[in-house]
DNA sequence: CCCTGCCGTTCCGGAGAACGGAACAGCGCT
DNA sequence: AGCGCTGTTCCGTTCTCCGGAACGGCAGGG
């Protein structure tokens, strides 16, 4: 059972015009519909039209049809949110993933051991999705849903992901390297070389290159696929600098790495 | 904002053929399509065909379009399964709701005060949903994705979500009060003179009525819609009997209702 | 080895549905 | 009251989607 996933799809976030290519177009565009409640909590029919380019009564059709199934809620007059069919569904997702349930044991060890919050990450298109995380302690705050997937290039699972994957690389570069900080890695040389480094070392790091002064270690989570190991997700730490990536780092690597690849392990005798 | 959910959407996990009274039909089926996912963890075009009453072309599109919506993914040949982009808009759901993290802080009080596993959860049609849960020591493996929704009528969080809601009971006496135990209520009249007594008490317990030697104790959590309180969520206590309905009763009920009182105060104070 | 089920996918024509535009209705504001 | 903004409904035309059948792979068994 394959775990990594590279649906082909545009991850665009200024939502586009609805998709064209591909049969069903209803159904795209109710995709699309969705979508737009990515950016925005709440909308009405009017916004929706203009942002996807259709005719406001298409729109306000396709806005009831989802409602009516539950994938979104009417908010009193005319205002349409997300449903919680969405979460219903989404978490027989990640269940199905049995992955999350295999790293949780250890996840949480992890985060004993160092103090520090641990994620586990999933590829998805040129991002990490982090499906699971235990925070360290006076951490609650911190982390909300915008922290929830991260571009995979500026992170280190993102980069013990895409390491072992050609293909993943090459997407990558083609959405190209955003900047988000002064350190964030933006040269495709660089980019490259730093993947090499991942591959030969069996871990990534990333200092400050998506948020100011936090920094993470990842080390992959590999499955045995037609013979030779392949990762299908990621663990990481993630803390302030100093804490990461400073004279605890040999043990944040260590602990990360024995942690992953007990998940392995364990993944590979529970695999179905 | 309104935070409870009463969509007219049959809950008949039989998955029913194809809606048919609304507009968009690829849309509802499209629906109708995810609904199978809900049974079974992977699928084909056939199983689906049969499943609707549609044809296999006509699922096989559905799919098709769907995976590349992102809400499934292709998992090898020809098989689907429910997409991680489900889980993203499913956490984006609920963390809109923002009741969930003004109720995060008192839940986990609430279980450390009990040393018993806490639930939060929402109405959705007949059903309850619980979109948190904070685990007492040692229940880590219990509860899983099977227990994140109950049928209103047999748990604590549905009587206190149905005694200030007539529609709800009127529904969920439509739908019939189904036997899971013995102790399951299952006469219309003893179940409304439940209600009257949760309606009184500001209170409901449910005594195995669900799971044999599993029983639970409910509070609303209400927010002032239009002058009167209303409830739009439950906070619950869930552990064996003789722990939440035994000798420590009283405390347990003290703690839920005063949990569900704060978080109700704190989310009046914090609504938009 | 070839054949035969079975499955997923593709092709095609007709029928029906969805689209867009315009008109209607409710609401807040000036 | 008038106006501008919403969301919703109605209608005719067009184009999309549906179902059936044919195609291509795959596995198992004769």
């Amino acid at each position: 059972m394959t775990v990594l996933s590279l649906p082909p799809l545009d991850l665009d976030n200024a939502v586009g015009p609805p998709e064209d290519d591909s049969p069903l177009r209803s159904v795209s565009t109710a995709v699309s519909v969705l979508d737009c409640f990515a950016d925005e909590a709440e909308l009405g029919a009017t916004r929706v039209a203009a942002r996807l380019g259709i005719a406001k009564s298409t729109a306000c059709r396709m806005l009831a049809a989802l409602a009516t199934g539950g994938l979104l809620e009417r908010t009193g007059a005319g205002r349409y949110r997300l449903g919680l069919r969405l979460f219903e569904y989404g978490q027989l997702a990640v269940d199905r993933l049995m992955l999350r349930d295999v790293a949780l044991p250890a996840m949480g060890e992890l985060r004993e051991l160092l103090r520090e919050t641990v994620q586990l990450g999933v590829g998805v298109g040129t991002d990490v999705l982090y499906v699971e995380r235990a925070e360290a302690a006076g951490m609650n705050v911190r982390f909300r849903s915008e922290h929830r997937r991260n571009p995979a290039h500026s992170s280190s699972a993102g980069r013990v992901l895409a390491a072992a994957d050609p293909a993943l690389i090459t997407a990558i570069l083609e959405r190209g390297l955003q900047r988000y900080t002064p350190f964030t890695v933006v040269d495709p040389l660089r980019y490259r070389q730093i993947l090499a480094i991942t591959r030969e070392q069996g871990y990534a790091t990333s200092r400050e290159e998506f948020e100011p002064g936090w920094s993470s270690v990842a080390a992959p989570i590999t499955l045995r696929r037609g013979g030779r190991p392949h990762p299908v997700a990621a663990l990481s730490v993630v803390g302030p600098t100093s804490r990461v990536l400073g004279p605890r780092k040999p043990a944040v690597v260590q602990g990360v790495r024995r942690a992953a690849a007990r998940v392995s392990a364990d993944l590979e005798r529970a695999r179905g």
